[in-house]
DNA sequence: TGCATATATGAACACATATTCATATGTTGC
DNA sequence: GCAACATATGAATATGTGTTCATATATGCA
C-alpha cells in the first residue's frame, strides 16, 4: 500500500501488471468478439446453467407440454416452473400457445437442442 | 390457507396442482436425464455463462496465453483472471504449463469450441 | 353472475457468485 | 540470503438469482 504512493503518477493511472507479449496482446485483442455479443452469448448460456431450466428444455425436446404437466414431470411447484418458463421466453428458447385454460409451451430453436447434444457429449467423453 | 385445513389429508400430501396428461408425463419421466447429467450439464453451461469468462475462453480458443497476457486483453485485473482461470481449471476447460515464472493456459477441451460456435451460430440467426 | 381451474407475477428471502483488496506462494537472478 | 516479478488465494462486499408464498389474471362451466 505504502509502495503505491511511491510510484509515479503514469504508472498509478495504468494501475495494473506489465504485459509480456505486447504484440501477441494486441493480435488477439483485435479478434475479439464486441460487447454485444459477449452479453448475448452470456444471457444464452446462463440460462443454460440451471438445473431446473436443463430439465424443462430437455422434457420440451421431446414434445411440447402444458405448465402443469412440466411441473409434474420436473418435480417442483407451478410457480417455479412459471417463472423459469419466462426467463427461457424472455430468451425466445421457447415458444408457447394457448388452448383453453392451458398453455402449451414447445422449443422455439433447433439450436438449443443441438448446445445440449454438445454439452451431454462433452460431459460424457471425459 | 384455510382452504388448506379442509381438504384431505391424501391431497394435502400431494400438495400439487393436478397433472393433465398422466401418460404423456410419464413417458417424459421415464426419458429424463439422470441427477448427476443434470448437475454436470448446468456446471458446465454456467461457467460459459459469464463476460469475462467468455472473453478469456474466447482468447484461449486463438491461443496459449500467460496470466498478464490475458488480463492485459480483457482488461480486467490480475486478481479477477487468475480467480474466473481457476473456475475454469476445476471444470477441466482449460490446463495449463509453468515456465518460468509465468503459466500458460490453453483450452483442455475441444468440444468447448463447438460449444461456442454453435452459440454464436444462434445468436447470430435471428 | 359466481366458482373452479390453469397460469402468471410481485415481493421477500436465502444463497450463490463476480469483483476488489490485501496478501501469500513460487520462480528468477543477484 | 534478498529483492523483483508472476501468479494464486482468502476475506469481504455487492449484486444477482433461484425458490417460495400469496395473489392476480384468464378461461371455461354451471
Amino acid at each position: 500500500m505504502e509502495q503505491m504512493k511511491q510510484m509515479p503518477d503514469d504508472l498509478l493511472a495504468r494501475c495494473e501488471v506489465v504485459c509480456i507479449h505486447p504484440d501477441k496482446v494486441a493480435r488477439i485483442k483485435g479478434n475479439s468478439l464486441n460487447t454485444e455479443e459477449i452479453l448475448e452469448l452470456a444471457e444464452i448460456f446462463k440460462a443454460l446453467g440451471d438445473g431446473t431450466r436443463i430439465k424443462l428444455l430437455h422434457a420440451l425436446a421431446q414434445e411440447e407440454m402444458c405448465v402443469c404437466d412440466l411441473a409434474e414431470v420436473v418435480a417442483m411447484s407451478q410457480s417455479l416452473v412459471s417463472h423459469q418458463l419466462r426467463v427461457l421466453r424472455n430468451l425466445r428458447l421457447v415458444k408457447y400457445r394457448r388452448e383453453g385454460k392451458m398453455v402449451y409451451y414447445s422449443l422455439d430453436d433447433e439450436h438449443i437442442v443441438a448446445l445440449f447434444t454438445q454439452g451431454l457429449e462433452h460431459i460424457r467423453h471425459r
